[in-house]
DNA sequence: CGGTATCTTGAATTTCCTCAAAAAGCGTGG
DNA sequence: CCACGCTTTTTGAGGAAATTCAAGATACCG
């Protein structure tokens, strides 16, 4: 997976750093670039009429955030860091001049949004057919993918954030997690988690 | 919106047709392909672990289905026809060829998976936040927009249907439309429905 | 007209939410 | 090191929302 699939990194000018709870965007701002995440993880989230907030997508390093700036005059969705973060402002000028010159970073822009598709599809299915148990479990094994097979695995989220993320309240979260640590499907141990190596 | 945002359309070789719940591609088969949609709508469905049915995504003309096919072996969901449609078959070597060669095309290409992760996005705050009026509404306004404000729109979905587009069981969906009906937020008759105007 | 699919509606049940209180963790400053 | 305040987490009780199951009503099609 490329760091960015549009700019070639190196450019200081266009670097974005942000601390944890640092918010890079929020919805109805004019939309004028897009981002790639070169370190750290972000999130994506939006709010309903009703004020009720949902996390959208959890976002990692190598994908895009701001992309609706290619269609829309504003951003659609809030983008805050879960970490501290490091990413790469590519205005969206830049964006369309590199794609009409560049090809194949055209190729790994299409790629990298069709990698967010997939990942929304996911979320999607998990939030419409999924029982809190199911929603937890699939988030876990999301978030440990990637990393060796029954090591511990540190998510710096709160129950509220993850519960943000699952369509879940932040009492079911907690609720959840331990009766399937009671049944033995993970281990929980505050915010690091396990799943049993098989 | 382009029709088709990659190929300039009049092959006929391309063209496929489908008829009502006739299906393109299901989970797990080999993905060679992406398509464009130039006539009908179609309905993207995935399948829990626990076997329920989540619709994901409707599908318009001018959208694209199959997208996964540029980074993965598989594709990732079922796509099915809603009404008789025409789709445009882009193998998926051809898209690349496509994309590396005429950039105005790459970027359409882009704008057009821009729109879909929008789309996406606006399914997942309706699956994850919203009570079962809510995501009624919210689906009603969705494929009310485009049409003339205040006359009858046709939905060719069943009940079922409905709810597998918004995470609920047949009956919540009979039941919450009256409730909205009576409260006079819509009209309902059969398959057909009808905004206040205003 | 009969047959099939769809839709409505009800009753009982499950799942998850809300509200709230208590427990645990964590950093800071004494 | 301990005490303090603050945030987060756990846990409980009660209630709201949506589900399941099922029966009956309606519409559609040949």
């Amino acid at each position: 997976m490329p760091e960015c699939p549009v700019c070639s990194g190196g450019d200081p000018a266009r670097e974005v750093r942000l601390g944890r709870r640092e918010i890079l965007h929020t919805e109805g701002e004019a939309a004028d670039a897009m981002y790639a995440v070169q370190q750290g993880f972000l999130r994506e989230t939006r709010e309903t009429p009703s004020g009720k907030l949902q996390a959208v997508r959890l976002v990692f390093p190598g994908d895009i955030v701001g992309t609706e700036a290619l269609v829309r005059a504003e951003y659609q969705s809030n983008v805050e860091a879960v970490t501290a973060s490091r990413l790469c402002r590519l205005p969206i000028d830049l964006v369309r001049d590199t794609v009409l010159r560049e090809s194949s970073r055209a190729l790994a822009l299409s790629e990298a949004l069709c990698r967010h598709e997939i990942a929304l599809r996911d979320s999607t299915l998990l939030l419409g057919s999924m029982t809190a148990e199911e929603r937890v479990m699939s988030f876990i094994h999301r978030v440990t993918s990637g990393t060796v097979p029954g090591c511990w695995t540190d998510l710096p989220l709160t129950r509220q954030d993850l519960g943000d993320f699952l369509g879940l309240a932040l009492g079911t979260v907690s609720r959840t997690l331990h009766r399937l640590a009671r049944a033995g499907a993970l281990e929980v141990d505050g915010r690091r988690v396990r799943l049993p190596r098989g």
